[in-house]
DNA sequence: CGGGCTGTTGACGAGACTCAATAGGGGTGG
DNA sequence: CCACCCCTATTGAGTCTCGTCAACAGCCCG
């Protein structure tokens, strides 16, 4: 946990109140630069994290040298939970001034064994992060790009937790949703000129659109193949 | 729950001993025939399971009738975790006379708020899964069919706790391989060849194979390719 | 004002998917 | 017990999507 200025016991704000604030003396909270470490894979879980505002990302370095991000992290989310001594992936800001609180892992668990309100709560955490990855291994499984990057449109919609009419914001850049979904950049940006040509979407700025059809981003490139069994 | 011959208070063999055995009487033993479905997609999430011998797999069916599967699971492996009150994904039996164990959900959780050894437990099973899945979305997001079905090999080997000069057993269809790691069934055949005339494996039988280069089933097709950004 | 970063678009080629044919195996029913 | 058939696995040929290389425009920041 090497960062910058610590603050402490700062309940993030326009996150829901949570069981875990009231271990506020235990937390940590610091604010990232953009690109700082949170945490680096092999370094020794000692902590568990949410995110209070900003964005995230937590991915690996192939050996080929290209960045698979395996989890974008967003406002509320919690992070950091792996069954081993080390993270097996690093983590790092992907906004300027994004805010993460840690917890002491071991100090967590022992306080968990007594209080059940708490050990109850992280077991939510961790099953929430769980729905959150298998989604994620369903993402990743679509067929065409049309159809990931229009899934990545309606993902991103739901879980900033907007109004159906509301736009998008994507605050990640291409390189950031390219590594995310998997796709070069390119393929990226030319799926999003494609769905804005099929009047799917009418972005605004390029990190702002309005959802015009959310059905269709969804099946998009889903052409009816006979199923596998 | 509606499945076949059901019997109670049946340790699985071969699994190591767990806190929650102690709670057998909850549990519910059943063996199920091929194809037979233990949750379906919608059903409500009452129970949490484990699978003690045979195959599963926790799959989606997408739009156009392709099959993707989230998850396979191996002796062992518990499933069935999630945030919401109903599955998300289905689970069926991908073995003839595969074994799992059901727990009812509502009670284990009161029971783990009044014992902090299954409150851990199911804390750290939970956390396993999610290893799991992130381990996935690295393999889904891997760019070759060559490496992916590489990686697969390996997962394979490791998880089944083989030694190293010990064979893969693979006791799933090509079909199976295919849809877990998003390729078709013809790829994946393509590829299982490709690394037989590389000299990476040596199959005995279709479903038998000795890993000769496991690190370079690890690399293949991981071409240096600058990182983007 | 200049330089690097980000985003978009075009051209080209490699790799994966589809369609198709074939061989082997296991289970079922006659 | 045998024969048939369906399911599984493999291989080939053609198409198409996506990755790569390249160029260019806008923007922020120094």
């Amino acid at each position: 946990v090497s960062a910058s200025p610590e603050i402490r016991c700062v309940p993030p704000p326009g996150v829901r109140p949570d069981p875990l604030d009231s271990f506020g003396p235990l937390a940590l909270t610091r604010r990232c630069r953009r690109g700082q470490r949170i945490y680096d894979a092999g370094d020794p879980a000692t902590h568990w994290y949410r995110l209070g505002s900003g964005l995230g990302r937590k991915f690996a370095l192939r050996p080929g040298g290209r960045r698979q991000i395996v989890d974008l992290l967003l406002s509320g989310d919690f992070f950091g939970f792996t069954a081993r001594a080390e993270h097996p992936f690093a983590a790092e800001a992907a906004l300027e001034g994004t805010v993460v609180t840690a917890w002491p892992r071991r100090q967590l668990e022992r306080l968990a064994d007594s209080d059940p309100r708490l050990g109850a709560r992280i077991r939510e955490l961790t099953i929430e992060s769980l729905s959150r990855l298998q989604a994620r291994a369903l993402a990743l499984g679509r067929a065409s790009a049309l159809e990931k990057v229009g899934g990545f449109l309606v993902e991103m919609h739901e879980r900033t937790r907007r109004g159906p009419g509301d736009p998008v914001v994507l605050t990640m850049s291409r390189y950031d949703i390219a590594d995310y979904l998997a796709l070069s950049v390119e393929t990226v940006s030319r799926a999003l000129t494609e769905l804005r040509r099929r009047g799917a979407i009418t972005p605004s700025t390029p990190h702002c659109m309005t959802i015009l059809d959310c059905s269709a981003l969804r099946g998009f490139g889903a052409g009816a193949r006979p199923a596998t069994r």
